[in-house]
DNA sequence: ATTGGATCTGCAATCGTTTGCATTCGCCGG
DNA sequence: CCGGCGAATGCAAACGATTGCAGATCCAAT
């Protein structure tokens, strides 16, 4: 039954070492492990802290060694009305983010922040409340992430790297990515493929311009119609291809900007009373998690997560290392399901 | 074009005294609003502030306040082998906290905890890095919880409460909700109702005491091959219910202890050639955003997350407050959706 | 006994804020 | 012109750790 931190206030370092007969000094140094305290000193002080329960105190101790060991990441909102994080994608990549920090013995600060909002970054980075930022998706503050990276060194954003950018992004090859699923829509056959998504948006500008590539170099014409730019929320995606089947625009395929709106687009199409893919055949992005268990199942551009989580880290870490680290994009894999197969005949 | 933080060491309050002429004491107060500084030199200063892009550092302003003006938010993944957070439940949860919590302007760190670990609540607790702690679901760590409740006071767990219990714990009606479910199934003409999921975890043993309740006051007999102590993950959850129908058992329904279990399990049986819900019906537990996606739409007992969320946070700032905040017990609602109606005329 | 060196240990400064207390300033009435 | 009072300000001590440097201790060699 080891002690359990005293009753009231938790003991400080000076308390051990009282009881231990020496300074705070040895008992820092006796906790940090350092060799510059007698061995058996030492294992007697780290005893006596363990069975009193003590933790050093990280506060104090961030305050003298000037880091925090804790790294901020940041999700912005963009377009998400509601408060939750509906985006499973979101969750994934936070799931990969926290193993992958906590695994460097760094503790992980989340927050969500939804974009009409000033100067969040500069205050994050200034409060000193983290020792670096990872954003997940640059959402619409490119502008923000350009400014303050100018003089912040340890960010990593996931997402698309720009022309005049210079932040670090890691992020997916999403023209390869898109084109590929484009291509392989165009193979079976497919003649009006939908574009499901805000091309606004960096990272879906690129799957975007994917599409356009793989129209072209099959000669198939972009028809503006065929552009439906839905936010990428469950609901909003619902709607916009409800209005789209309202509106009595032709297609037999949708490429979707991400899997949380294909599967909402295949919702509404079932609801409409269409098969998927019997009638019309539809892709999405990411390879969440759920995509395989979706009715049917997604087929879908896969976007490596861990490893992108492991990259943001590993980059960010070296950034904190004063070393530099430069942007990556990593490969993009088609995952062929259920839901792009043959066409049905009528 | 305002100045953003200093190149290179980013400013402290002494920087910005000397720049306008007072003490740190003075720029202290005139950035905390204090009235006991003139408000013209008040407005001065804080303007000075801004354009430097100076902000307060957190980690001093902690140790010296003796609070850190942060709450961590754990997460235990009990029988979770892989490291991700795959229950869409998790993050739900998350996501509301994290807005109750920024709400309240306090920050929210984020920690992952895989079970067979010892002592993580209690030095979390003395490490001194939050001023409170939010436990997502008791798990496995019942225990632990107990231990460290005896001397911590902000700590509020998600789960059910025990009879032995110390802790203040916020949660649903978990055997109230599952009697429903389980009556609306047999309501339904439903003979032979699987239990899925394992009671030995606290929420999951409430429901399988529903799940008896109901079972009881229709005069059903309980049958041991009916109870299938499937793991909270979609993979074992799938290969759960796969042998479950190799075993051939018969059953026709199916109350599942979460959603994303019952999501699995109708994956495993549509991919057996069984309808849902022509041959099983199937209900789930927790109403999470997918299940009025799926296919069929998942039937299910709705927690209500969001009030939960802010119900904890709540009874949080209370026990922070000094005050004393009792365990809580929520409603919970069944909603009828398509994966459990009519059984089919064989 | 003295010296030298290796090995430990403790003193005191430091990290950047906040705040109780003392002090200074300005101003008004006498 | 001075006393006195309130309002505004600054001094210095925390907060709880880490660490360079100096000093203490101990043993062996001279």
């Amino acid at each position: 039954m080891k002690g359990k931190g005293g009753h009231r206030a938790p003991a400080k370092m000076a308390d051990i070492a009282s009881m231990a007969g020496v300074s705070p000094s040895t008992v820092s140094r006796a906790l940090a492990g350092s060799p510059l305290v007698a061995k058996k000193k030492r294992d007697e002080i780290m005893r006596l802290a363990r069975e009193a329960g003590y933790v050093v105190n990280s506060t104090a101790r961030n305050l003298r060694l000037k880091r925090t060991e804790t790294i901020s990441v940041v999700i912005p909102l963009a377009h998400e009305a509601s408060q939750p994080l509906t985006d499973p994608f979101f969750v994934e990549m936070l799931g990969y983010l926290a193993d992958a920090i906590t695994q460097r013995g760094y503790g992980v600060l989340l927050q969500k922040i939804v974009p009409p909002m000033n100067d969040w970054l500069p205050n994050l980075v200034a409060s000193g409340r983290s020792d670096g930022v990872i954003v997940i998706g640059q959402s619409t503050e490119h502008q923000a992430l350009e400014e303050v990276s100018s003089y912040y060194r340890p960010l990593v954003v996931w997402g698309a790297p720009a022309v005049d950018q210079t932040y670090c992004t890691v992020g997916t090859d999403n023209i390869g990515g898109a084109s590929r699923a484009v291509e392989h829509l165009i193979q079976l056959g497919r003649q009006r493929i939908v574009f499901f998504g805000d091309p606004s948006l960096p990272e879906i500008g690129l799957r975007y311009e994917g599409y356009l590539a793989a129209l072209e170099s099959a000669s198939r014409p972009l028809e503006a119609k065929h552009i439906v730019p839905a936010h990428l929320t469950a609901d909003t995606a619902y709607a916009a291809m409800s209005n789209l089947l309202a509106s009595k625009v032709r297609f037999d395929a949708v490429f979707a900007a991400s899997d949380l709106i294909a599967l909402s687009a295949i919702q509404a199409l079932t609801a409409a009373g269409l098969t998927v893919p019997g009638d019309v055949a539809v892709v999405g992005f990411d390879d969440i998690s759920l995509a395989v268990h979706g009715n049917p199942a997604l087929t879908t551009v896969r976007q490596d997560l861990e490893r992108g989580a492991r990259t943001m880290v590993e980059r960010l870490f070296q950034r904190l290392a004063g070393e530099d680290a430069s942007s990556v994009t990593l490969p993009a894999e088609l995952i062929i399901r259920e839901s792009c197969g043959a066409k049905a005949r009528v």
